[in-house]
DNA sequence: CTGAAAGCGCTTACAG
DNA sequence: CTGAAAGCGCTTACAG
């Protein structure tokens, strides 16, 4: 149990019959060793167990060789239960970040948190990722600042004019035309729309907007009465619905700004009897896992995660290295499941 | 966008009228520390936004203040479906290190990587969480090779006799006998086993041996001719679930392995038109999220991960702090839902 | 192609 | 209670 001394650069040294300074080289892949002395080196290293210190290189060469993952979320009362959404992000980035030769720290953040400071000031992470629904227009400050100390970040959500930084997302506002389309060929128009829909969120209010644009092209729009703001949970959408059906204007289309709202307005509209599709189509945002399951199946927006991961981490890998780097906007697909059939 | 220096503890220094070993010691909190001094120095230190340098402080003390989670997964096609019953852990896991003071690095990991290596020889990591089911004969070699390098470890599974290193775990025997006596008291007698049940997943086999040693105080046993082999995933569930109704042996309930597998059981039955609950019951174990939503909403063993979380932790620091420290198993409860309804 | 040497920014015995 | 100094283990100009 006791654990075996590290080997250090100076023990391979001795042992290869070299100086330090050329293991160092070996180890960083200098072209600058003969190959002789490499394998000397190699071998030597590798039978030793020998790995290089991180803090020592870290703190020699001013880069950790880490990124950092801060996930913001809305409150919630259970620790465990994160949007489906973010894992399922959180496991393409950290993939992404291991083919870039990168580790990853995760954590979860507060409004409250000085990012910059935990993490880049510390010299923890060369970056970070910042994932998560929040209030928007909280936050925007935040992001300012960071933009003004020359924090390294890569932000996950809206992309649109005018923000601090650069963001990556996918098209919320063809997400929302490709929903409304999809309904109004199902031959619905009052359409609800379950989720904020303000300068505060504005992914969710791209994904009115697109819904609302493509409803006009039918001479239609989305009655304020059938607006309801909802955060991202299944607790969330269940009461949004039922303040939806309190309100008493007629609709047969529910569009949720995401799954886990969609999930919570399905048992809210099933408990009052409502049948899905046949009385109202429900369609969601995300396509989370259970989506797929839920009953009746959701029809929903499919945004592809893999490839937001990677651009996410490259994005962010060409701020680190100070290359010129941009923002992007990633297509998404409608996938049509029972939920919104035209029975 | 350029990044200003950053502050070192010697600007600090210069500013506050102290030797820089005097800051060193007001930011670790030393108590020999004048109150007057201490609060000039950290005045200083927030105004010019200064945090310790991690890898300097690291590589001075030899400790990284970082704990590392190694998700261990069966192969799979698509990058972004992980377990969500390993991402609920991945919540908890994370909360209870940003309570300890920790980071947190995240990583998948191959069968092929050299954990130890990786991690604690370049001293990325003081000690290292292993989760996912894997095929423990191939990757117990694996844990005596740590055991030996004393690497601090903990391991999410099975909690058995004569297994190397600390493992922290759920009473899986215990929730196999919680399905079985639900099952039995619903007038079930044959009851399938979807998951392998051999020494190579031991947290399934204590799954199958609860559940059989509760049908053996009927005088009954799984028949073997009820137990397929499968993987966790929901394509794995239907694969066995079609298998099993290929057989022909008559069944009555199926307990799957866990609710990945149940989910996609549920699917294969339906599609052959069985009715759950009222031709075979179906129960899972993991309460992930979707089990709520499934259709059926599906029986299953909940297991504590907020409590799993925590431990697997505090287990690790106090390894790490060569304090005695010993494994766990947390206590399990069936959650009754639609799907073993006894109608 | 290789070595000697400086220095990254801390922490902590040691001396006072 | 405070300071001067050594040293953690690397990387990289500099000199040869």
């Amino acid at each position: 149990m006791t654990r075996k001394p590290k080997a250090t650069s100076i023990d391979i040294a001795h042992r290869a019959g070299v100086s330090q300074a050329t293991v160092s080289r070996v180890l960083r892949g200098s072209p600058l060793v003969n190959a002789q002395t490499r394998k000397r080196v190699e071998d030597v290293a590798r039978e030793l167990n020998y790995k290089v210190d991180r803090h020592a290189s870290s703190l020699r060469t001013q880069r950790s060789g880490t990124l950092a993952l801060l996930l913001f979320e809305d409150p919630t009362p259970d620790d465990s239960h994160i949007n489906p959404f973010f894992l399922s992000m959180l496991g393409s980035i950290t993939r992404a970040c291991s083919r870039q030769g990168q580790d990853l720290l995760v954590s979860f953040q507060q409004l409250s948190d000085d990012w910059h400071a935990d993490y880049e000031d510390s010299m923890k992470a060369d970056g970070l990722i910042l994932l998560g629904y929040g209030d928007y227009v909280l936050y925007r400050d935040k992001l300012d600042d960071m933009v003004e100390r020359g924090t390294h970040f890569v932000r996950w959500g809206a992309v649109l004019p005018d923000q601090p930084g650069i963001s990556i997302g996918c098209d919320n506002y063809q997400g929302g035309r490709l929903v409304a389309e999809h309904l109004i060929d199902g031959g619905r128009r009052r359409i609800a729309f379950l989720g904020d829909a303000s300068s505060h969120y504005p992914e969710f209010l791209e994904r009115y907007r697109g819904c609302n644009d493509a409803l006009a092209a039918t001479g239609g729009s989305i009655d304020p009465a059938l607006q309801v703001d909802a955060e991202t949970s299944e607790e969330a959408g269940h009461a949004a619905a039922c303040e939806l059906l309190r309100r008493g204007a007629p609709f047969d289309a529910v569009f949720a700004a995401s799954d886990l709202i969609a999930i919570g307005a399905m048992r809210a509209l099933g408990e009052q009897g409502l049948r899905i599709p046949e009385d109202v189509a429900v369609v969601g945002f995300d396509d989370i896992p259970t989506a797929r399951f839920a009953r009746p199946s959701l029809t929903t927006i499919a945004q592809d995660t893999t490839r937001a991961g990677q651009l996410l981490v490259e994005t962010l890998m060409q701020l680190v290295r100070d290359e010129p780097a941009t923002g992007t906007i990633l297509p998404v697909s409608l996938v049509v499941r029972r939920s919104s059939d035209p029975a």
